[in-house]
DNA sequence: ATCGTATTCAACCGAACGGTTTCAGACGGG
DNA sequence: CCCGTCTGAAACCGTTCGGTTGAATACGAT
């Protein structure tokens, strides 16, 4: 729930390479090599990648000999939806409650309620 | 739907700042000196973070005489949870089909499908 | 024991990032 | 008209980031 390791996952999938790969490890755990092999950049910079999203909680990993394949952390998906649709209820909300409200208005003075939460200094403000 | 796109977003989301911004967003437009106020830095970096914001297409400004209010496009939403929800589906899916197909084997060698995907050399390879 | 493969560690590089300070422009209120 | 306020642009700074090369480690196969 920290805000803050929500905004590491966010970071973690920030760049493409990354993103393909989670996209990828849906389809199954992958070692290094595997994933490695569609993009042009070198292995150890899929290593890298890989620890990010690791370090982020968005895959683990297991151990198989030399190999040491990638899992996608599932639960990950939960988080990021989960303050996805609390802000996108929020505004949602929000713009209804707003319509109605100009809905209900007798016609003119709309400007007064476009910024509610402004501290704008309509009148007087530093008395 | 470009997947460069999608991680313009991620990438506008991954700083704690930002993030926090939209947060707020979700509960109505705001200027730059009103976001900028819970932060202890200058408004010229929350200036800069809402270029950032917009530049990735999850925020939209207006004009009301010198503010420019920022607004939040809530349909980046939409674009992200599409992306999370196709691939938690692709993750669940293959989950499924591995246990029902665990769970219908006959007992051992169960190791072999556990990366179904992976070119592993088990057998000769470059003959 | 040795070779090959898979992965990581370490040092390094240029570019991007987040931040600041300073200055300039736009606009409304007195 | 002019002053204060809000915002953006520019130059700069230290850090992080994505990438490389090169060497080290870990393990299986032969």
């Amino acid at each position: 729930m920290p805000a803050d390791a929500l905004s590491r996952v966010f970071a973690a999938l920030s760049d493409p390479i990354r993103l393909d790969m989670v996209a990828r490890l849906a389809d199954g755990d992958a070692t290094v090599k595997e994933l490695a092999e569609p993009y042009d950049v070198t292995v150890q910079a899929v290593s890298k990648h890989l620890r990010v999203l690791e370090g982020a909680g968005v895959v683990s990993r297991s151990r198989d000999a030399q190999r040491r394949p990638a899992h996608l952390e599932a639960q990950v998906f939960d988080v990021m939806t989960g303050w996805i649709e609390r802000y996108r209820r929020q505004a949602e909300d929000r713009y209804r409650r707003l319509d109605s409200l100009l809905r209900s208005m007798p016609d003119d003075e709309e400007q007064a309620v476009a910024a509610p939460a402004a501290d704008r200094p309509r009148k007087e403000e530093t008395p």
